[in-house]
RNA sequence: GGGGGCGUAGUGUAGCGGUUAACAUGCCACCCUGUCAAGGUGGAGAUCGCGGGUUCGAAUCCCGUCGCUCCCGCCA
């Protein structure tokens, strides 16, 4: 080894020790007779004096160093001198006295910085990935990131499950995402794709009677990026045999507990069990399935009320069966004028015209009690009205009531956009907090009205609730499936559900989301022949493990916690891919790309 | 596929129709023996993403295009 120790672990108890250290200059700080550098490696930070009278040598070498040349320290330990500790530093009570200082590789003034947090352009940061992923904040995500995968892996072992690979060139899976494709050379016209999950597979490790498997899975979905979703992401892929819902909720939610407490304990938990949302609650309250419980502004039914009002919209929805939601946001209103006050809304509405809403209706709480309520809906109310409106969302002066009305879908929509940028606007998320919760009780099957037949909210071997059997025949709209999804601070974690472990209940299933048997069998005709050999009763979840790193690390997107992540475009700037293929090898794989496309190229 | 934001020395930003494009930081040189975001003095560094247009005059206005990003669609 070219060091004996690392940057980030020589304490007092070292002083007089020779050591060997080796990493990266951080910093140097030149004082003529007197250099410093601070030394940093993965573990941390060590100061490094070199003395032109002491050390002429190393001093003469020093002065030659530059940020991020990489360097090796031979020198002694010392106490530093009174005054001169630094108490910010880990290892701020020593330094090491360099008697030789060796350049084992020079470098170019970095083109980000290495040594400060600062914002970046996100081009910089991917074209010099390496550099970005230098930063020890960057750093500390990538090896957070570590820690969690380990964790899991330990904590799966422990309760014997077994980790197994599957396949990446596969087949289609019944998710409902778009397929990357992988052409076979030896199969000419033929064409594998990458798995969206191994949702197929484990449930066959499940027909093979490994009874508990789970795998830290690549999966690939062709669909475009966000902030929280790449076109390859990592998921916990996990299934056991025969369990039911609340096995498998018990433990994952053990898991998830376990987790926190090892690897984030300075974080605050919501609740401890984790609190469990109906599909149901959770969309008319939060407007969402994977509702951001670190704040409250829920949304208040209020059609009745509304309904009766001089407002004609609200009339006519009301009279439609459409809903009135209204969201306080408490004090948001304040002191504003009412063009300060017209201005805030008017943003409001903008964004929630991009769901698809016409328009947002308000009504501003003045400070003074006697006062006049301002906005445009508010005269259409009774005073009786007001009182009983005022009283159900539990208005306070100075308060911002918004109120939303439209189809279902829609008001959805808005109070989920509302609650998000409301809670940014207002402040009211608390960075500590992981308001983890369980959403159950989805429906079976979402009507597809283009298609005029169901479709699997999940996906096809999802299977309902046992009370809800019948519902199949008699109203399968109302059936409820097995699946649960675990959420966290407003992103979806994790799903999963029981699976149909029974051939008839499957091929019953069939019909109802326009599948035929035919296609089914070519689609998935393995499975079906497999679920013909004795079938455990099994279930299972996968989780992103991309999302929950992120969560744990405080990062906004899950790019911070991917140590080489694609633009929202889909491409590494680094390395340049995708690229252009070689002609040779298209013709190897009897493929054309089409005349318009190759003129770009 | 659609909408919004951004693109100016190595980096991060300011300038938003009018002389020589500003600031911070980094970089280079010199001074400096207890600094740790060191300090001081001096210096170099920008065809303002790219292409076109409007104008006496464009970093600035308009159109197109490319890149990054956020959102809708898409995706659980």
């Amino acid at each position: 080894m070219l060091k004996t120790h690392n940057c980030g672990e020589l304490r007092e108890e070292h002083i007089g020790e020779s050591v060997t250290l080796a990493g990266w200059v951080n910093r140097r700080r030149d004082q003529g007779g007197l250099i410093f550098i601070d030394l940093r490696d993965r573990w941390g930070m060590t100061q490094v004096v070199a003395d032109a009278d002491g050390t002429p040598d190393a001093h003469a070498v020093a002065e030659q160093v530059r940020n991020e040349y990489v360097i090796q320290i031979e020198g002694k330990v010392r106490q530093r001198p009174d005054g001169t500790e630094n108490p910010e530093l880990a290892t701020g009570a020593i330094d090491v006295v360099a008697d030789t200082i060796t350049i084992l590789s020079k470098s170019k003034t970095p083109p980000i910085y290495i040594n400060k947090e600062d914002r970046m352009d996100e081009t910089m940061r991917m074209q010099y990935r390496y550099l970005d992923l230098r930063r020890p904040s960057m750093q500390n995500n990538i090896i957070l990131r570590h820690r969690i995968v380990k964790f899991i892996r330990d904590y799966l072992d422990n309760r014997g499950f077994v980790e197994i690979e599957t396949p990446i060139l596969f087949k289609t899976t019944p998710e409902g995402a778009r397929d990357f494709l992988v052409p076979s050379r030896l199969n000419p016209g033929k064409f594998y794709a990458l798995p969206q999950s191994p949702q197929q597979l484990k449930q066959l490790l499940m027909v093979a009677g490994y009874e508990r498997y789970f795998q830290i899975a690549r999966c690939f979905r062709d669909e475009d990026l966000r902030g929280d979703r790449q076109p390859e992401f990592t998921q916990l892929d996990l299934e056991m045999s025969f369990v039911e819902r609340e096995d498998v909720l018990q433990l994952n939610e053990g898991l998830v507990l376990a987790l926190v407490e090892a690897l984030v304990p300075e974080k605050k938990l919501l609740s401890k069990p984790l609190r469990r949302l109906t599909y149901t609650e959770a969309m008319e309250t939060y407007g969402t399935d994977r509702p951001d419980l670190r704040y409250k502004l829920e949304a208040i039914d209020v059609s009745d009320i509304a309904g009766k009002s001089a407002f004609a919209p609200f009339q006519q929805n009301v009279a439609d069966g459409k809903p009135v939601k209204v969201i306080r946001a408490p004090g948001m209103a304040g002191q504003l004028s009412g063009t300060a006050l017209r201005k805030v809304t008017g943003e409001l509405e903008t964004l929630i015209r991009d769901v698809g809403a016409k328009g947002l209706g308000y009504i501003a709480m003045p400070l003074d009690e006697t006062a006049e309520v301002k906005g445009p809906i508010g005269n259409k109310f009774t005073v009786e009205q007001k009182l009983a409106l005022f009283e159900r969302v539990g208005a306070e002066p100075g308060d911002l009531l918004l109120f939303t009305s439209d189809t279902r879908e829609i008001v959805y929509a808005v109070v989920d956009k509302l609650r998000r940028e409301l809670a940014e606007r207002l402040g009211l998320i608390d960075p500590q907090l992981l308001a983890f919760c369980w959403v159950i009780d989805f429906p079976l099957f979402i009507w597809d009205d283009e298609a005029q037949r169901w479709d699997p909210s999940q996906h096809m071997f999802t299977a309902p609730m046992p009370e809800d059997l019948e519902l199949l025949d008699s109203d399968p709209g109302k059936a409820r499936g097995t699946q649960y999804d675990l959420v966290c601070n407003g992103y979806e974690i994790g799903g999963g559900s029981i699976r149909i472990h029974d051939r008839e209940l499957q091929e019953k299933i069939f019909p109802l989301i326009g599948q035929t048997m035919e296609h089914a069998t070519e689609q998935f005709g393995h499975i079906l022949e497999a679920f013909e050999y004795g079938v455990p009763p099994h279930g299972g979840i996968a989780w992103g493990i991309d999302r929950l790193a992120m969560i744990f690390a405080g990062a906004p997107n899950i790019r911070e916690v991917i140590a080489f992540p694609k633009t929202q475009t889909g491409a590494d700037i680094m390395a340049h891919a995708p690229s252009y293929a070689e002609p040779g090898q298209l013709e190897e794989l009897h493929i054309d790309v089409v005349a318009d496309v190759l003129e770009e190229a």
